[in-house]
RNA sequence: GGUCCCAUGGUCUAGGGGUUAGGACUCCGCUCUUUCAAGGCGGCGGCACGGGUUCGAUUCCCGUUGGGACCA
């Protein structure tokens, strides 16, 4: 054995990947590469459902998608295997043969409605409702004679009557049990699946797994995997039991609180590198008032010992914030890449633009960097640099678009406009404060109406500029259409929930 | 219900026996600008409560309350 570490990541195959576990992955993952350990991936599937070759794919996607890699797994193998519990069966089979024969563990014939019904009755009584033991003191006789009834058993381990338990947790101190209170708990199932707390403690062991850092909920759990381990005579890894994520009403964070997998923060428009920094921030911090932390920086910093013990909750405007820190720090180059597949999947942009069009869409992109915050919030934001249809909002719509003395403005604009031989930022602010000195009024007079009209919105980036990446030709005849739609009087305000005004 | 854990603004947090309790997000103002959803500036808002210990507790101890987890 070796002083190596090692740390395990042991999600259940549910299909999705949940917030809460990413996170614990994460922790998982910063505290092994930190000290040059090793990343183990373990699938816990002896409770669910088996595994699926789906639900493996969305574990192993939303790890790759934040940045998390492991080094053993089911995937990729390792010296350890099989990395999936239901392929594990015998192992913990043996371990439980070990433990009745050396009369730690015994069989337990009661069915789970017996079980139910006196714990119910001890509960009636205020005494702490765990199994009361029963099956224990069964001789073998007795219990082949209810064998022989048909009755199927469950293997329970025998826990410490007397004396308590302590936990010596990295991130919650010392915590104690006393043994008293705990009843046996089962091991292994009638249906000869183990349960929990066997599957974890053998396979920890048999992975030569050094630091068990999971979410505190498994605490009170910790209990009993340290009596199994000295039942079984193996040694104690060191515990770090991480505080869990809450959703805003600091309920666990569930689907009702809206976008819990990895995934769906994916597909909200999220940013993997700036979900990692946020994840990495519920429950650490390092220290000062550094927030916007590269991986290095974070890998760095670490350390379980400042974590904290108490849950956080999951703040989705924070998120955003931090989402949008990272999209203004990237270079123009860089998000356009990672714009390009929610533009084509919009139907904005073609899937193998031209190395011109890409150094265009770079300048747009370019654009609106310091204002979006996620990466689809461009789908609508710049939906008009891609398309003429695009609609016009109800700002734009009553501030500007609904009055007659509009149209002309653009009709004369879109004049100045034609008369260009030039189309660049300069020929164009020149024009547009040429025709407002023409009109005798401010500039704004001519700059919002044409925003309004190019764009449909009265909010963006610099029109002047913006104009300039739009096709002169295009520019002139959406002026134009929308002079025509204003004197036709078609760019009422339409009726809807936020009024503007 | 029992056990365990937790408790700094609405949220994430720094701090820690003597501090004007620091930062970030959000929110709200003001400001700049051709607009804001961007920039700049500013503001509101916090140590859950009650007892101790102490010259002095937000910090240490106990209890209460609240939340969470496990037993399920």
């Amino acid at each position: 054995m070796s002083d190596t570490v090692r740390t395990r990541f042991a999600p259940s195959p549910t299909g999705s990947m949940h917030i809460g576990n990413a996170h614990t992955a994460l922790f998982n993952w910063l505290f092994a590469r930190q000290n040059g350990g090793t990343v183990v991936l373990r699938i816990e599937d002896t409770d669910e459902l088996r595994s699926t070759p789906e639900a493996l794919d969305v574990i192993y996607g939303g790890l790759k998608w934040l940045g998390i890699d492991w080094d053993e797994g089911p995937d990729i193998g390792g010296p350890y295997g099989p990395y999936i519990q239901s392929e594990r069966l015998s192992q913990y089979q043996e371990k439980v043969d070990e433990l009745l024969a050396a009369g730690k563990a015994y069989r337990c014939y009661c069915t789970p409605e017996e079980v139910e019904q006196r714990r119910e009755i001890m509960r009636a009584r205020g005494l702490p409702p765990k199994y009361d033991g029963k099956c224990e003191a069964l001789d073998e006789q007795e219990g082949a004679a209810l064998a022989a009834e048909g009755r199927q058993h469950c293997v329970r381990l025998k826990m410490k009557r007397t004396g308590h338990t302590v936990i010596e947790d990295v991130i919650q101190g010392q915590v104690t049990y006393e043994n008293h209170l705990c009843g046996d708990p089962v091991i292994l199932k009638q249906s000869g699946f183990p349960t929990y707390h066997l599957a974890v403690v053998v396979d920890d062991c048999a992975m030569q797994i050094t630091h068990i850092i999971r979410g505190d909920g498994h605490l009170p759990n910790t209990q009993i995997h340290l009596q199994l381990q000295e039942a079984l005579g193996i040694p104690h890894p060191v515990y770090a039991h991480l505080p869990m994520i809450l959703g805003e009403d600091r309920s666990k964070l569930s689907k009702r609180h809206g976008a819990v997998s990895v995934m769906d923060y994916k597909e909200l428009g999220y940013l993997p590198e700036a979900m990692f920094n946020f994840l990495a921030l519920l429950g650490w911090s390092p220290g000062d008032e550094q927030e916007i932390l590269s991986h290095e920086e974070i890998l760095q910093r670490f350390s379980l010992e400042a974590c904290n013990k108490a849950a956080s909750v999951f703040d989705l405007k924070k998120a955003e914030w931090m989402n949008g820190e990272y999209m203004k720090a990237m270079a123009p180059e860089e998000l356009t890449e990672r714009l390009l597949p929610w533009l084509v999947d919009a139907g904005l942009f073609e899937a193998d633009p031209s190395d011109a069009r890409l150094r265009w869409l770079v300048q747009v992109v370019a654009l609106m960097q310091e204002r979006a915050k996620l990466l689809s919030t461009y789908v609508s934001w710049a939906r008009y640099f891609f398309t003429d249809d695009y609609e016009y909002d109800n700002r734009a719509r009553s501030k500007w678009l609904s009055r007659p003395e509009t149209a002309e403005v653009l009709d004369r604009l879109a004049d100045e406009f034609e008369g260009l031989a030039t189309w660049d930022v300069d020929s164009i602010e020149a024009a547009i404060r040429a025709l407002a000195e023409q009109m005798q009024v401010s500039a704004g007079k001519i700059i919002h109406p044409c925003r309004a009209a190019a764009t449909g919105t009265t909010i963006g980036p610099s029109l002047f500029h913006l104009l300039e990446l739009l096709q002169q030709s295009d520019v002139i005849s959406r002026l134009r259409r929308t002079a025509d739609l204003t004197r036709q009087g078609k760019l009422a305000p339409e009726d809807s929930d936020e009024h503007d005004q």
